[in-house]
DNA sequence: AACTGCCTCAACCGCACTATT
DNA sequence: AAATAGTGCGGTTGAGGCAGT
């Protein structure tokens, strides 16, 4: 036997929201509020919906503050950051970007932005075969609810041990990206408040431990130092226009076999293990097989997937793990 | 004008998770 | 500890609008 149903399904009204029917809505949630029970919401303000769908037209549609229209160029770059971080966490992302819902960034992901970034390949500024492409474009989501993304588990017991390294103090402030601040215990826990919780400049994530690493989306382990630094930015942090531009999301994966970009190396090996070596701090030059020279001679731990462990000694920003 | 195909986006669905009893 | 209720999230759907023929 299943679960009961949230509502009277037959007895609930469905389809597009009449302009009576926001008004209802609206006046009572600014007279009253929510009161903390959806569910019985509308049957006090007069509404034959059902309670998800009420929460659902206030917080996309009727709510103060909420942004429509055209995304800037500005909300574009943040949208692709973080997607190539933490993939399609929508609400994540929504709490970046006010005045938007997780519905807005959904679908414009979905029908332009997707698209923007196929003809950015398209004409070769990005390179099609870059992990990075790859993964912005066809990063899977995970569609079969019976094996939720791993991201919400809470006891992850593959999850391995690694150490970490020196913080780093940013030299530019300029880009909001340096600033974007991913709590790991956020990301990994089942903590459902997290778009509460994920602000800009929020003092509670400054200074977690640095031995902490985050599971930001599937098969990535995303490190940082401080939880403000476990950020996806740009080493460099330089982006705006020509090549730059197209690296929007793109810091945080590794690719090119050593090429430069933006001088600053970027490199990866051919199993997909990277590291994001930040030119102004670490005058690193490594390549490909220095990089694998580095990766057999660190510690590694155990587990299914492409073993990594940074060398404590170097100064490198942060480390992505690929299963 | 009528038809067709494509696109957009509001809304729905089902599930995971938390809180409460 | 188990059952139930409520909330939030991400994926999907489909109605309506638009452009092209």
């Amino acid at each position: 036997m299943g679960r009961a149903p949230c509502c009277d399904k037959d007895n609930v009204k469905k389809g597009p929201w009449s302009p009576e029917e926001d008004a209802k809505l609206k006046e009572y949630i600014e007279k009253y509020g929510t009161g903390g029970n959806w569910i019985a919401l509308p049957q006090k303000a007069g509404l034959r919906r059902c309670g998800k769908s009420c929460r659902l037209r206030w917080l996309n549609y009727l709510r103060p503050n909420i942004k429509h229209g055209e995304f800037s160029d500005e909300e574009d770059k943040i949208i692709c950051n973080l997607f190539a971080s933490i993939g399609s966490r929508w609400s994540i992302i929504a709490a970046q970007l006010p005045g938007r819902t997780d519905n807005d960034i959904k679908n414009y992901w979905n029908t332009k932005l997707k698209k923007k970034l196929n003809q950015y390949s398209m004409m070769g500024i990005i390179p099609h075969h870059s992990a990075t492409f790859s993964s912005l474009l066809h990063h899977q989501t995970s569609t079969s609810s019976s094996s939720p993304p791993s991201y919400r588990s809470s006891n992850n017991t593959s999850t391995p041990t690694y150490y970490t390294h020196q913080p780093r103090s940013f030299t530019s402030t300029a880009n909001l990206e340096s600033h974007i601040p991913f709590s790991p215990s956020l990301l990994s826990s089942t903590n459902t408040t997290t778009n509460a919780a994920l602000q800009v400049g929020q003092e509670s994530y400054v200074s977690q431990p640095l031995t902490q690493h985050y599971q930001a989306k599937d098969n990535i382990l995303m490190f940082g130092g401080t939880t403000t630094e476990a950020s996806c930015s740009s080493s460099d942090g330089s982006y705006g226009t020509g090549y730059s531009e197209v690296q929007l999301g793109l810091q945080n994966y590794f690719y090119n076999n050593g090429a430069e970009a933006n001088n600053q190396k970027i490199m990866v090996s051919d199993n997909g293990l990277g590291l994001d070596l930040d030119h102004d701090q670490a005058p690193l030059d490594y390549g490909l097989e220095e990089i694998k020279q580095l990766i057999s001679s660190s510690t590694t731990t155990s587990g299914g997937c492409n073993n990594f462990l940074f060398d404590e000694n170097k100064t490198e920003e942060k480390v992505m793990m690929y299963y």
